[in-house]
DNA sequence: CAGCATCCAGACTGATACTG
DNA sequence: CAGTATCAGTCTGGATGCTG
């Protein structure tokens, strides 16, 4: 490949998808712990409001990383589920966490102890 | 682990670490280009300027990311330089770039072929 | 070379209220 | 339940010029 194919640089093109505020707690909520309600994410996502949580979701929907689904109900329901793209932005929210939970264990965990990631998840539920 | 001894979610606190506008295109160039220089990050961080540069580069002294370091020659020379905190960062980098290079090379190569973000940095030099 | 000071424009965010 | 509308405030980033 020469350099010349290169368009954009790769991880500032991951950052514009996912460089908002509260883009990666949404994600997170859907992919580590399968949110997929408005309400739902509007709850668990700490100090959201509905008015950005529509908007975040909305440019999560243009740029292929989830979609929505309606359910013509009493009371409406809707649905929103990530793509297979959106599901492939796991190893990055894993390395994220990862990296707090072992070099940043000092303002992460009341013990103070570094430890990896995945057993922080093990007992989050 | 209990619950309780997570003060502050891992994934949200690397995001305050490294979300804000420029930090991982600085730290790219570091981690990845071996920059050191204020000028040479002035040249080749995409779009910054040197205010933001500035403030971007004592965020990351603050949060313990780079260090700083004086040489009282002349023309006065700075450079910047990875804590072993900082370095630790890169593997969010490396998967920040394999997903777009996987998954938006539509929008990143213009032959619009995926392939490994490993590929591109052996020929991107 | 390596910045800082000032000023300004615009983007982003939040509170509140309202709708189907 | 799942949003949208309006308004106001804050925060950020950018242009320009200056310093040791």
């Amino acid at each position: 490949m020469s350099k010349d194919n290169l368009k954009v640089c790769p991880i500032y093109n991951t950052f514009d998808l996912i460089g908002k505020k509260f883009t990666v707690l949404i994600l997170r909520n859907m992919i580590l712990y399968h949110h997929t309600r408005f309400n739902e994410l509007l709850d668990s996502v700490e100090e959201i409001n509905s008015k950005t949580l529509s908007l975040r979701l909305r440019e999560m929907e243009r740029d292929g990383l989830i979609t929505r689904h309606v359910y013509p109900e009493m009371p409406l329901r809707v649905e929103y589920a990530l793509t297979e793209k959106g599901k492939n932005l796991k190893p990055i929210l894993e390395q994220m966490g990862e990296f707090s939970t072992r070099y940043c264990a000092i303002n992460v965990f009341r013990d103070k102890k570094p430890r990896h990631f995945k057993q922080v998840l093990e007992t989050a539920h």
